[in-house]
RNA sequence: GCCGCCUUAGCUCAGUUGGUUAGAGCGCUAGAUUGUGGAUCUAGAGGUCCUCCGUUCAAUCCGGAGAGGCGGUACCA
């Protein structure tokens, strides 16, 4: 059989990882990011925007993997042979802008920054590979009162947008503490032999929630096998050396002071440690003092964050409340954001040491979590007033009426279309119309317009069955004078916003 | 990257032990109803059965490769 000659046409897709975003989580995501703005301007934060790509190298080089600098970033080559990359979080851009201005910029220099980020990975669930995230940095200082103001600022934002006290929890780190334990148990965390064991320590205890102790003991030694199969290699590291590495990041029980307790004799002698614990414990004054309890702030020596560049004090916000998936599932959504001090990202360009601290909000998944609360407004889903074009011949009416109405500051349309009136209801029941205007020749003779409410008649529609009756009783219809519209529609609209 | 499952209409899915015309429900368009969104009845439109290669007289179905989706795992700046 001889194949038909089909014009080949294109299929209607989008590139994996990547989705198109709708009416209601525009609306509800503008408020959220508004909310986020809100707090960070009350902060003292100055706004700033950069382009999407920069050249590749002034992103780079804080890339873990040289090997392969296509690998998780987006790239391409301009005509004179230079690569730029799509940037894929919005520190490494601040560097880069702090870097090149930075004799006229104030410092500390506290900036936030807002807008989609890409990455060249394999897609998860609720994982794309363009998101937005929302951050905010101090750049210039040691301080460790920024790094406490950072916490501050993530609580009060993650409050702001409208997950209530108890459903998060900033968890506070510190690099140092760990490098101290790793120290002790006979590792120099500085040695650049050792980086690659060290980030194999850190990723290991990253995943505590997930995997329990036992499963991070496996990861510590020897590697583990997962259900699947697949195999993960581990740190290699000695029976007695996982032992206090295990007791480190069980120390987050009890209050702050027993908690430091803990993890100063877990440090030992290491000079490093001791500054870490003595970071965490001025940061946590310094929270306490600005009445940031442990229902909001917390330290937590299991997070540790992926990233290498972290130098001293690392945060997390986690959402600790569990909600019901579509399939009925409970759904944890955890981490939501993160930050840290890194001391060295500025560095890379001007060869001095900036000192810089921030924290990003993954506003894309705390948009999940949100909607998933029931907390995103869905009051605005309310379509436009549609005016009916009963008779195309007068056109220039139906304008005339949409032109009051929207004076009036009426979200209103005239229908644009070429179908019929029984088209055009279905059009405007299906935009959430709260009413339409109607004027045919009746009306246009007595000098009136008929104003259907769609939300009274579409719950008087579930008491007729006979359809004669209900397109005779015309349910939910008023009549008034040409002149009266605008105030007619007023007080229908008024009706059902209450 | 690795492992598993999946891909048939806009959506959810049947089905063909390889054979001429691939179906249902919902949705969509329209008519019954000269000017009324719901309900009911009727009709209509809509398909490269994911793609390519192979086996075959013949492939949506069998074999291989690839792409895409979902889930896990790894990575996650």
């Amino acid at each position: 059989m001889a194949k038909k000659n089909k014009t080949v046409r294109p299929k209607a897709r989008l590139p994996r990882g990547l989705r198109d975003v709708g009416a209601h989580e525009i609306r509800a995501m503008s408020d959220m990011l508004d909310a986020i703005r809100n707090v960070y301007d009350i902060y003292g934060f100055e706004p700033l925007d950069t382009p999407a790509f920069e050249y590749s190298d002034a992103l780079g080089k804080a890339l873990p993997d040289q090997d392969r600098p296509n690998a998780g970033v987006f790239s391409f080559e301009e005509e004179d042979g230079q690569w730029v990359s799509l940037r894929y979080d919005l520190t490494a851009p601040l560097a880069r802008y702090v870097s090149e201005n930075y004799d006229g910029l104030a410092k500390p220099f506290r900036r936030y920054q807002t807008g989609p980020v890409w990455r060249n990975e394999k897609p998860g669930p609720g994982r794309y590979r363009q998101f937005t995230q929302f951050d905010a940095d101090t750049v210039g200082t040691d301080n460790v009162a920024a790094d406490a103001e950072i916490c501050m600022l993530a609580a009060d934002a993650i409050e702001r947008i409208g997950i209530p006290r108890g459903d998060y929890v900033i968890k506070i780190n510190n690099r140092k503490v760990l490098d101290g334990v790793l120290q002790t148990a006979g590792i120099d965390p500085v040695a650049p032999e050792n980086a690659e064991q060290r980030m194999t320590v850190l990723r290991a205890i990253d995943k505590l929630d997930r995997l329990g102790r036992e499963g991070v003991a496996l990861l510590l030694g020897a590697g583990r096998k997962d259900e699947s199969g697949d195999y993960t290699k581990g740190a290699e590291l000695a029976p007695e050396q996982i032992a206090p590495l295990l007791d480190f990041v069980s120390a987050s029980d009890g209050d702050l002071d027993t908690i430091l307790t803990r993890l100063r004799s877990l440090v030992g002698d290491s000079e490093r440690g001791q500054e870490g614990v003595e970071e965490l414990r001025q940061i946590g004054a310094l929270l306490a003092a600005a009445g940031f309890e442990d229902d909001r702030v917390r330290i937590d020596p299991a997070v540790v964050r992926g990233l290498d560049y972290y130098t001293g004090p690392v945060f997390e916000a986690e959402l600790t409340f569990e909600a019901t998936g579509d399939d009925g599932r409970a759904v944890r959504f955890g981490s939501v954001g993160g930050g840290g001090r890194y001391d060295g990202l500025v560095a890379r360009f001007k060869g001095v040491v900036v000192p810089a601290t921030g924290f990003s909000i993954g506003v894309s998944r705390l948009y999940a979590a949100l909607e998933a609360l029931g907390k995103t407004n869905s009051a605005t889903a309310t379509g436009p007033v549609v005016v009916l074009v009963m008779d195309p011949e007068h056109t220039a009416d139906y304008q005339a009426m949409t032109r009051d109405l929207r004076t009036a500051g009426i979200r209103s349309e005239m229908y644009v279309g070429t179908s019929g009136m029984k088209a055009q209801m279905k059009y405007a029941d299906k935009r959430h119309a709260p009413c339409v205007i109607i004027q045919g020749d009746d009306e246009r003779a007595a000098g009136e317009v008929t104003i259907k409410d769609l939300v009274e008649g579409s719950l008087l529609s579930t008491k007729i069955e006979d359809n004669k009756e209900w397109r005779e009783s015309r349910p939910a219809q008023i009549s008034v004078k040409r002149d009266e519209l605008v105030e007619a529609v007023k007080s229908v609209l008024a009706r059902h916003n209450g």
